[in-house]
DNA sequence: ATGCAATGAGCCC
DNA sequence: TGGGCTCCCTTGCA
């Protein structure tokens, strides 16, 4: 038996359609003409449906000279049309069959049936046969790659929640990065550009920055050279270096030195990576462009360059770990672009990796940097085996959820550096399963070397979608951000799946508001006071909220 | 329980 | 090229 669906009755979704003020008017002769037509010529379907005409109430019946006409029938909230119903039905979400597979975009079939849902390696188009090696290339899959596939581990996949801080930050996670050196320090990113620095061992010491930034911390990235600081780059379009003991931050770049000039002008910083090997800090913006600063006299070097379409955000940079001359960036603009640090001008790219959507992440992989794994919004994961060899096509493409959202972070899969294969990488997944009766949105581990989903790990009270991930350099653990929680994820037998988990180690946070999902909430907190807004009437809130508009 | 708003990308003109 | 409109599984708050 299907059950309740919220918001279903009748009554109640046509007066919310009447009420519409401005679009009310045309779209409702839209409506009453395709029911028209749906009753002449689709008849067989909804024929037990009634059509009902009724007055709108006298006191807004003046301006309009015929009485509106009101269906009572069941319309798709996505199509528009009726027949049939979209969304969920208890935990299981119901597809519009008009529109194309929400998972793999394919017409003809729903994600309920769609071959992706069940087995990720539907999804894997084989690499193409390569018949021409370079002698690099030969030489690194006789002397390494074999070597790498014969010690390959077990994967260990972090499964349940250790520890936890509810509502950590007052705004939705936007990036995760652990400290390289003091294991148990995970940083956080927020949409407010708010800092947190958290020892998740001992649960309770934990800070919040938030005075570092006005707005989005996009990304975040070490300096070897002084670890006790960290980079940042945020969309207020200033490039931070900041003490993480103290909070006192310097700000290395500011794209936006006359403040706010209109949307159209706003330059935001997106991508972030340190180039150790030459001692840069690189940082790219929503035109185009690349930054580099000298990581040791914090000045800005040279002229920016446009690395992607101008006019266009380039959401990552990634440096190559082996090889300093090499840079990964992707963008907006669909493509994932390799570089040479030396020969770094607008055009000069080594080689582009086109994609259908817009590109949020492209990683090398961590050890060898012989692989590119990319995550685009066409909801495909794409990996590139060698970078020596032929990369006109990917060698793999897995299809996998994680659509853009405009209120969610962009997903980004990342790759394990713990897993010396290189194979192992880490995703959210955006659309839910039904376990037992609840919608949960799984954190995804998938084998690029297969296309396979090795495990996908999940906890009854995450009810909301986690799209920030990140897996321990050293240890197995893994941090995700959902929401505004934060949680430690480390591997855990069956045996010990089964007890309850310690709740002493789940912190709650924040101004203790209720979600309409969600089951973490209760009203024993707080030990923490950081969300200003926590105290503020609403009208403050709001006036807060426009005067970051920009952002 | 339900309405609403925040606000990014794509598409059309 | 840019403005305006639309939008499919969000989330938290009023």
């Amino acid at each position: 038996m299907a059950p309740q669906t919220r918001g279903m009755s009748f009554p109640k979704v046509l007066i919310e359609r009447e009420s519409d003020t401005e679009e009310s008017s045309s779209e409702e002769e839209e409506v009453e003409e395709d029911e028209d037509e749906g009753e002449n010529d689709v008849g067989e379907e909804s024929n037990e449906e009634h059509v009902e005409e009724k007055d709108e109430p006298s006191t807004s019946t003046k301006s309009r000279r015929k009485p509106i006409t009101i269906s009572l029938k069941k319309v798709c909230k996505v199509c528009k049309k009726p027949g049939h119903e979209a969304g969920f039905r208890g935990a299981t979400y119901i597809d519009c069959p008009m529109k194309p597979c929400f998972l793999c975009k394919m017409p003809g079939h729903t994600t309920m049936s769609c071959p992706h849902r069940v087995a990720t390696e539907f999804g894997v188009a084989p690499a193409p046969c390569k018949t021409v090696r370079s002698t690099l290339q030969y030489v690194f899959e006789r002397q390494i790659r074999c070597q790498i596939s014969a010690i390959r581990p077990a994967f260990v996949i972090p499964n349940k929640v250790d520890c936890a801080v509810i509502r950590y930050h007052s705004r939705r996670i936007t990036c995760l990065e652990f400290h390289p050196t003091r294991n148990n320090i995970l940083l956080s990113g927020d949409k407010k550009g708010q800092l947190g620095v958290w020892d998740y061992e001992k649960a309770y010491e934990k800070t919040v920055y938030g005075n570092i930034h006005d707005c989005i911390l996009n990304n975040m990235k070490f300096n070897p050279l002084n670890d006790g600081t960290v980079y940042g780059a945020s969309s207020d379009g200033t490039a931070s270096c900041t003490d993480l003991e103290t909070g006192i931050s310097s700000t290395l770049v500011n794209l936006n030195p006359n403040g706010w000039q209109g949307p159209n002008s706003w330059r935001m910083l997106y991508g972030l990576d340190m180039n150790y090997e030459k001692g840069i800090l690189l940082a790219a913006d929503n035109f185009g462009l690349l930054y580099m600063v000298d990581a040791r006299s914090n000045n800005v070097i040279g002229k920016p360059v446009l690395i992607h379409k101008k006019g266009s955000k380039v959401t990552g940079l990634n440096c190559h770990p082996l090889q300093p001359d090499l840079l990964l960036s992707c963008g907006n603009d669909h493509f994932a672009r390799i570089w040479d640090m030396r020969r770094l001008e607008a055009g000069s790219s080594i080689y582009d990796l086109p994609h259908k959507r817009v590109v949020n992440s492209a990683y090398f992989s961590p050890h060898s940097g012989s692989k590119i794994l990319t995550t685009s919004q066409d909801n495909r994961l794409r990996v590139w085996d060698s970078i020596f060899g032929n990369l006109d096509t990917p060698s793999r493409e897995i299809v996998h959820s994680h659509d853009f959202n405009r209120h969610l972070t962009p997903f980004r899969a990342e790759w394990d550096p713990k897993d010396v294969s290189e194979s192992l990488v880490v995703v959210g997944r955006y659309i839910s399963e039904n376990y037992n009766g609840v919608a949960l949105h799984p954190i995804d581990f998938i084998d690029v070397k297969t296309g396979q989903l090795v495990a996908e790990v999940m906890d009854p009270n995450i009810t909301t979608i986690s799209p920030v991930n990140k897996l321990h350099p050293r240890d197995d653990v893994l941090a995700s951000g959902s929401s505004r929680s934060i949680f430690i994820w480390k591997p855990m037998d069956d045996s010990e799946l089964k007890p309850q988990r310690d709740e002493s180690r789940i912190l709650q946070c924040g101004n203790g508001g209720k979600g309409r999902k969600g089951k973490f909430e209760d009203d024993d907190d707080d030990d923490f006071d950081n969300d200003p807004y926590g105290s503020k009437s609403s009208k403050t809130k709001k006036r807060h909220l426009k005067s970051k508009r920009k952002c």
